[in-house]
DNA sequence: AGCACGCCGACT
DNA sequence: GTCGGCGTGCTC
């Protein structure tokens, strides 16, 4: 995306400052899908300024929002409600502020609806409880003593304060013992300050760069140290050294006394990652993602709030945390889509990062070894800085990759291992080696179909066949979440075990493995077996110790890791992602194949990949076997500038959904008669959208087109307003969609 | 997001 | 005849 859109601040804004006191009306933001603020009056003996978190009224209940500014008096006298109290917590920053504003103008939503990103955690508002921990009296005299009463003052007779529990253990007694000294004052209580994250120590040695890492590290540090926005695309390919780079960058920021930000596309496997970060500073980042728990994720966002957490990693979410002296961000595998918020508020955490660190006036760096067209584009143009590290560092060579032709070298029915592969697959084993085999489908087969009346098992609630699971014993609908047994006989036509599995998943697949190989030890990795960091790190350790040796995955296993003993990569259909109409399937089946490649030989073994496709003779397959990243890159953009597409021109989808098919057509025709032409801007649609059904909803899209220089915010909104749709229409809006399916 | 108000199916 | 389903609208 370009930068470019809200204004710096004037250099007389005074948010920080003004100040608003009793009878005055203030604007109070709530996170709630609103499109503005709400006034309300201020209270006798109550101040309030800009970013202050107080409670307000709201309806029947109380809640928590952010004081946004002055009131806009579009609301009679009589109906001010009084601000409730002042949330005694740091105020929200005035650049984080001006970021939400800035993210709900241009992904259209509700400014509310942004604010609630930033306000994720509301337990961290409240005063936080304190911890409370015993010391001995200095008297003791006059109490009463058991032996269970003087083990635990014997116990704290020396060393530092304990929290009651940890007391109670350590003296063999239960709580109410401790209770009652306390009570009896033979124990006095002392708060304990919150519990710190241990800084990551930047002076800790790192491992010496080469002559490239070090320009490289050199020159980021330096943007670190001005201090000014500015984006760099960093870009290697895997093994080059580019974590070791930017922990550089990072260790300029903690000496600069300022905090560090890493988002990563998916936090749940980052096991390796937090490893290596321990390693070279001595301590864990913050951590920051959904399966935090909720007290994890209170302490998380007040010590990041308030300065004592120095290095946060996260999910995109991580974008919106309340830092008060960030000085980096870094988007490591920026090309990857799980960047893209698809629910909800839908955003792009890389553009977004862009946007952050401009209001804030901090470098960021997009970090991947196949970078996004987008990315790439605007390293071409000048408007990002790019570092480029084209060697691997290691002594290992480039894996050796190579096309399978299954127009000549398929295999038979139901099978889906080549012969190369099979070949291949019984050396790697055979040598002690382990191998990978990448299939992006998930589940035992993606289709199920009746041999005798042809129906086939679909969703009764979307546009999607039923996947089947064979380990849970069930066919589940992969966009809804509705599942059944496995039926066993066809609903259609009632036959008796006339039901076929059509296609392979990866639980398929294993099966075919087992019988080649039953000795080997097979895991199958995807979404639904490993569901967050914990399970991922079992796995990689898994790995790492060669207790596996053979895995079989999703594109969850297609990023990051590295393991010394992986030899051999097997792509089972390399075609899966280029079908269909989607803009970005060739750059994304690149990314993914290039990637899932990289997997192979990174220790001192030589890799190989082996790559089943019935078009090799695709650019994407001819970019992945000879290497030539930026040639193809260069015929992407070249398709790309000739459509007018992204990122030469600007999209956003709207896409009209309800229940009632007939109402969705006649909403959606409404609207193509007042959409919008001319000046830059085309519409296309409407269409069923890609899910023409999901969830019970029937679904149609629109694409409105847009020349680069031309916004496309104002236009919809205008567009839309014009339509006068009915409230039974559910309305999406998504700038810059990126899946088309 | 909650919570209230308002119209159509299976129950005491 | 009612209880209650969730679709729709409102909150300064």
């Amino acid at each position: 995306m370009r930068v470019r859109g809200a204004k710096r601040p004037s250099p007389g804004d005074t948010r920080d400052h003004q100040r608003f006191s009793a009878g005055a009306r203030v604007a109070v933001l709530v996170p709630l899908p609103l499109s503005a603020p709400y006034d309300y009056r201020i209270p006798d003996g109550m101040v309030l300024a800009e970013g202050d978190f107080v409670v307000v009224p709201l309806g029947p209940r109380k809640v928590a929002g952010v004081v946004w500014g002055e009131g806009l008096g579009d609301i009679a006298a009589g109906k001010l409600k009084d601000v409730r109290a002042h949330i005694p917590v740091p105020p929200m920053a005035e650049s984080l502020g001006r970021f939400v504003t800035w993210v709900a103008g241009y992904t259209l939503q509700p400014l509310g609806s942004v604010l609630r990103m930033a306000m994720s955690v509301p337990a961290a508002l409240a005063p936080p409880r304190a911890i409370v921990a015993y010391m001995r009296a200095e008297d003791v005299e006059g109490v009463r003593m058991t032996p269970a009463r003087r083990r635990v003052l014997d116990v704290v007779a020396d060393g530092p304060p304990r929290i009651p529990a940890e007391l109670a253990r350590e003296a063999g007694v239960s709580a109410s013992v401790i209770r009652g000294l306390a009570t009896a004052g033979a124990l006095v209580a002392r708060e304990l300050l919150p519990r710190s994250p241990a800084p990551p120590d930047w002076r800790h040695p790192g491992p010496t760069l080469t002559d490239d890492q070090t320009a490289a590290a050199d020159d980021l540090a330096a943007a670190v140290r001005i201090r000014r926005f500015g984006v760099t695309l960093l870009d290697g390919v895997p093994g080059s050294g580019k974590t070791e780079v930017y922990f550089h960058a990072i260790t300029e920021a903690l000496a600069g006394g300022r905090q560090a930000l890493v988002l990563l596309p998916e936090i749940a496997l980052t096991a390796q990652w937090l490893a290596r970060f321990h390693d070279r500073f001595g301590a864990p980042p913050t951590e920051w993602h959904s399966e935090l728990t909720g007290a994890e994720r209170r302490d998380a966002w007040r010590s990041i709030a308030d300065g004592r957490a120095r290095v946060v990693v996260g999910a995109r979410s991580a974008l919106f945390l309340p830092f008060p002296e960030l000085g980096l961000i870094v988007v490591d595998e920026e090309h990857d889509g799980a960047f893209k918020q698809e629910d909800g508020v839908i955003y792009n955490a890389r553009d977004m990062a862009v946007v952050r660190a401009r209001l804030e006036g901090l470098p960021v760096v997009l970090v991947s070894a196949t970078p996004s067209l987008e990315s790439a584009v605007n390293a071409w143009q000048g408007r990002y800085g790019a570092l480029h590290l084209p060697d691997r560092h290691a002594e290992a060579p480039p894996p050796e990759v190579r096309s399978v032709d299954m127009r000549a070298d398929g295999p038979g029915a139901n099978t889906w291992l080549s012969h190369p592969l099979r070949e291949a697959l019984a050396e790697c084993l055979a040598d002690g080696e382990q191998a990978m085999l990448f299939l992006n489908r998930r589940g035992y087969a993606p289709l199920t179909i009746c041999r005798t009346c042809g129906h086939r098992m679909g969703c009764p609630s979307c546009s999607a066949w039923l996947v089947e699971h064979r380990l849970v014993g069930r066919l589940q609908c992969h966009h809804c979440g509705y599942a059944l047994p496995i039926p066993g006989r066809c609903p259609a036509c009632d036959g008796e075990d006339t039901l076929a599995a059509c296609g392979p998943g990866i639980e398929r697949l294993a099966e075919e493995v087992r019988a080649l190989h039953p000795d080997a030890r097979i895991v199958l990795a995807a979404s639904d077996t490993l569901t967050g960091p914990h399970a991922a790190a079992e796995l990689v350790q898994r790995i790492e110790d060669h207790e596996i040796d053979l895995i079989i995955g999703t594109q969850i296993v297609a990023k990051g890791y590295h393991f010394p003993m992986l030899t051999l990569v097997g792509v089972i259909d390399a075609d899966l992602g280029l079908a269909g109409g989607d803009l970005r399937a060739a750059e994304r089946s690149f990314q993914i194949l290039y990637q899932v490649a990289g997997r192979a030989g990174r220790g001192e073994r030589p890799g190989k990949v082996l790559v089943q496709t019935y078009a090799p003779e695709h650019p994407v397959m001819e970019a992945l076997i000879g290497g030539d990243r930026d040639r193809f890159l260069r015929a992407e953009a070249d398709k790309r500038r000739d459509a007018g597409m992204p990122p030469f021109g600007r999209l956003a989808a709207i896409i009209l959904s309800g229940r009632d098919e007939a109402a969705v057509d006649e909403a959606a025709s409404r609207l193509r008669r007042v959409a919008p032409g001319g000046g830059g801007i085309t519409v296309l649609g409407p269409a069923p959208a890609p899910l023409a059904l999901l969830r019970g909803r029937h679904r149609r899209r629109f694409l409105l087109k847009a020349r680069r220089d031309v916004a496309v915010q104002a236009p919809v909104r205008a567009w839309l307003s014009r339509a006068h749709l009915a409230s039974s229409i559910r309305v999406q809006i998504d700038v810059d969609p990126y899946g088309f399916l």
